[in-house]
DNA sequence: ACATAATAGTTCAAACATGAACATTAAGCA
DNA sequence: TGCTTAATGTTCATGTTTGAACTATTATGT
């Protein structure tokens, strides 16, 4: 009857868990420092990615990818659009959508900021044999799917 | 010289580290609708969690572990303190620093939200077995220990 | 066709986080 | 002891994120 047994810390997801949130909680603190050269910081970086996989997206539509209000991305891409990186034009058939491409300036300034991601990522991940990679990499879009219905 | 292959989305590493990134999101959004109810945000339980772990922590200490800056803590703690949640109570050797404690009521109300989050935790690793889940905190572990340096 | 509802994007005020400058106290050392 | 340096916490200005209300446009249903 020891009250420590149902503690949270003592059950094994948890604690495992809780590890998860702070390794990507330093991973982007770290890689937000690493940005400050190129001028950008870890969610226009996400923009831009996600510009790059899909061009042609809607506000709407990047907005949901990131998990973030509408009215946030309205805040954040003039700064995006005034750098010259990326370009809203609206859409013939429905008036009221903008669709996002990035411009080469954007693309260009995306590698560069995608080298310093990546080498942060692959120091991060270094420790982890090819196998235990996919294997999280498989769990943690499980989780992801688990959770939208939840 | 397919220019694809040299793209972070074909590397594993990358794909997969996007995919932890992305879960965390997930879970992270999901945990603070789920607090509504108890009047807490994500942040603030976390510094419940880490005062029952931690007592009597300096402000200091607190922010290093929240991976914060001190003047996020300044701002945080006051409204806390004021719900009778926690007491801060300057250390009789170091008249600079505040020891953080607890109130019963923190105690209370921080076992209400850890019963939310671990059910949310629980789900969200329910697809994974009791090996996969400690491999992946142990790897999560090492990340962000290989990251301390970085 | 017309009224109603739904959607895309914007605006705005409030909440929140950040980092530099500051006051107070402590530690190191001549 | 005194002087310098470092550490703790606060303040404040700045920038970011959020959610609710708003406009404009499209979809739906009668």
């Amino acid at each position: 009857m020891n009250i420590k047994q149902e503690l949270p810390w003592d059950n094994p997801r948890f604690r495992n868990w809780v590890a998860v949130a702070r390794a990507c909680h330093v991973l982007e603190r770290t890689l937000a420092v690493k940005l400050v050269p190129l001028d950008l910081k870890p969610a226009q970086l996400d923009v831009l990615m996600n510009l790059y996989r899909h061009p042609g997206m809607s506000q709407h539509d990047l907005a949901r990818r990131l998990l973030v209000g509408r009215s946030n991305i309205t805040m954040l891409l003039p700064q995006l659009e005034a750098r010259g990186l990326l370009r809203r034009e609206g859409d013939d058939k429905d008036k009221r959508v903008l669709r996002l491409t990035l411009t080469a300036a954007g693309e260009a300034l995306l590698m560069q900021a995608l080298k310093v991601h990546m080498a942060l990522i692959e120091k991060a991940m270094s420790q982890s044999t090819p196998e235990q990679c996919d294997m999280i990499g498989e769990q943690m879009r499980k989780v992801a799917e688990v959770l939208k219905e939840a």
